[in-house]
Formats: C-alpha cells, sequence, structure tokens
DNA sequence: AGTCGCCCCTGGCCGC
DNA sequence: TGCGGCCAGGGGCGAC
C-alpha cells in the first residue's frame, strides 16, 4: 500500500493528532513484527514531531523517536475499540490511544539509537521530492546498471519512496518502457522521469495518495490518486493516449503494466 | 557487485 | 457454500 504519498499523508494526519500529546505508556501486543520492536518504554513523553524519511515515519518524542514502516497493509489510527491485528499501542495522557494495526505484519516498529539512527536507514537513497534530486543525479547512479529501469527507480538505494504504483505512473507520463536497461538511459530520459516522479507523487501527496483496498490515514480517511491512474492494475485496457491495450508483464517479481506505442 | 528469486503474512477475489 | 489457487501498495536474504 504505501509508497511514498500514502507514508507522507500518514504524516501529517498523526502530527496533527499527536504533536503535544504525551505518551504516559507503550504497550505492544506481540513481541515484534519483522523485527523484535525491543524496549520501547523510552517513547514516553511528549512528543514533538512527525517526520518522514523515505517510507518511514518517525516520531520524535522528547526522549526517543519511534520509527515506523507501514509494509503493505499498516495502518495507524486513534483507537476505539480494538481491532484484529492490532500491535502497538500508545497511550496517551488525555485518555486517547494510537495504535499501530497491521494484517500482513511487514511493518516496522523500534526505536532509534541514541545517535538517532537505525540500520534500516542506513543506505537509503536521496529524497525524489529534494530539489537537488535531478536528471544528472539519477544518471549518475544508474550508469552501468543493466537491471530495468523500474527496478531500479523501486530500489530504495537508488532514490526513495517509489513503489509499484507510482513507478509505472512515472514511467508512463514520461513514456519510457520499464523493462529498458537502466544504464541505457540518456540524460535527457533521466530528466524526463526525474520529473515526473516528482510531479506524480506531488500530485497524490495532493490527494491524500491512493487508497487500493485498505489505505485509510491516520485519521481514517481514504486517498483520492487511485481514480487518476493511467496505466497502474490497467493491463489489457485502452492507453489513455492512445487508445492502444495496455500490456502487463512481470518485472523483478512486481506486476507492472505499460503502453507499448506510447513507451519507449 | 549486481541481479534474481523466494520468503515473510493475511485476506480478498475468482473459478470450480 | 466451501475450498484451492492466485494476487496484493514492501523489503530482506541467500544463491548464482
Ligand atoms: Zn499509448
Amino acid at each position: 500500500m504505501p509508497e511514498l504519498p500514502e507514508v507522507e499523508t500518514v504524516r501529517a494526519g498523526l502530527e496533527g493528532l499527536l504533536k503535544d500529546a504525551v505518551i504516559v505508556r507503550v504497550e505492544p501486543h506481540r513481541s515484534g513484527l519483522r523485527r523484535p520492536f525491543g524496549d520501547l518504554s523510552a517513547l514516553s513523553g511528549p512528543v514533538r514531531a512527525v517526520r518522514r524519511r523515505a517510507k518511514y515515519l518517525l516520531i520524535d518524542a522528547a526522549k526517543a523517536t519511534l520509527l515506523s514502516h507501514l509494509g503493505m497493509t499498516g495502518s495507524w489510527r486513534i483507537g476505539d475499540a480494538p481491532r484484529a491485528h492490532d500491535h502497538l499501542t500508545l497511550h496517551l495522557a488525555d485518555g486517547r490511544r494510537a495504535v499501530f494495526n497491521d494484517p500482513r505484519r511487514f511493518g516496522l516498529a523500534a526505536l532509534l539509537d541514541a545517535a538517532g539512527h537505525h540500520p534500516v536507514l542506513a543506505g537509503l537513497g536521496p529524497e525524489p521530492l529534494d530539489p537537488a534530486w535531478d536528471g544528472a543525479a539519477l544518471r549518475v547512479a544508474l550508469r552501468g546498471r543493466k537491471a530495468a529501469i523500474k527496478a531500479m527507480i523501486m530500489d530504495q538505494r537508488i532514490v526513495v519512496g517509489v513503489g509499484n504504483i507510482y513507478a509505472q505512473e512515472a514511467l508512463f507520463r514520461s513514456s519510457i518502457r520499464p523493462q529498458r536497461p537502466a544504464g541505457r538511459l540518456d540524460l535527457a530520459a533521466c530528466h524526463r522521469l526525474v520529473a515526473a516522479i516528482k510531479t506524480v507523487l506531488n500530485e497524490a501527496i495532493s490527494v491524500g495518495g491512493s487508497t487500493i483496498s485498505d489505505f485509510v490515514h491516520a485519521g481514517g480517511g481514504t486517498g483520492l490518486f487511485q481514480h487518476r491512474f493511467q496505466v497502474y492494475d490497467r493491463g489489457g485496457q485502452p492507453c489513455v493516449i492512445c487508445g492502444a491495450a495496455l500490456r502487463r508483464t512481470a518485472i523483478a517479481g512486481r506486476t507492472t503494466c505499460w503502453c507499448p506505442r506510447c513507451q519507449r
């Protein structure tokens, strides 16, 4: 579910709900997800901010920072009744509860270390919406790479935040065939692709991301960008530009749709 | 080193 | 209706 626009939407919602609230108790409902939670008790204290890095949320409390990844099905909500797959509850001084729920348990929750680091953050590539990330930077990162360009822009060491939806949408908008060997994109193509990635991510953020089946904002709302998909999950349907039937294949194990006429 | 396949896990949907 | 197979927004790991 959550790529950069969805995580950014959750970040903004959570910050509005949690900023200046005081965490009085952290209650795990299991020992961990794909990794152990570890000792989360140092999170108790006032929430200063909620940040995002790549697809990770960082909840800054006074003495510690909680790192949270939504995996495919994770969500945060201000808790009402308990639900199946609730894994972590932050009890607040005002009586509210912030609850992390994740049916597939591909997510992550852990504290940053004293230096503000965590192994999963090491080695992450540039933020796609950073003005310093441009076509020239992408071209350097792709030099000599023979893997498909779509796999490369989904590789979080090349650029962060782009997943299976926005990779397909950005490649369509920049007229690049997803399976093209990444190292063979010229500078003009890299510029077009970077511009398309920035545009599609910003558009998606502006409408609260995409809701496929279960993605919800921290406040319970849904995204709207799914109504603007031009290729994602549209295999066999007509291209919105030329009318050709969109193709569907797998690239690096992930379903990919593209237009055989518009994308080269 | 780079690339690929598999695996983690639950649930929804489709065809029989 | 029930059940098996397939698929899903991510990412880490081992094997070539
Ligand atoms: Zn087309």
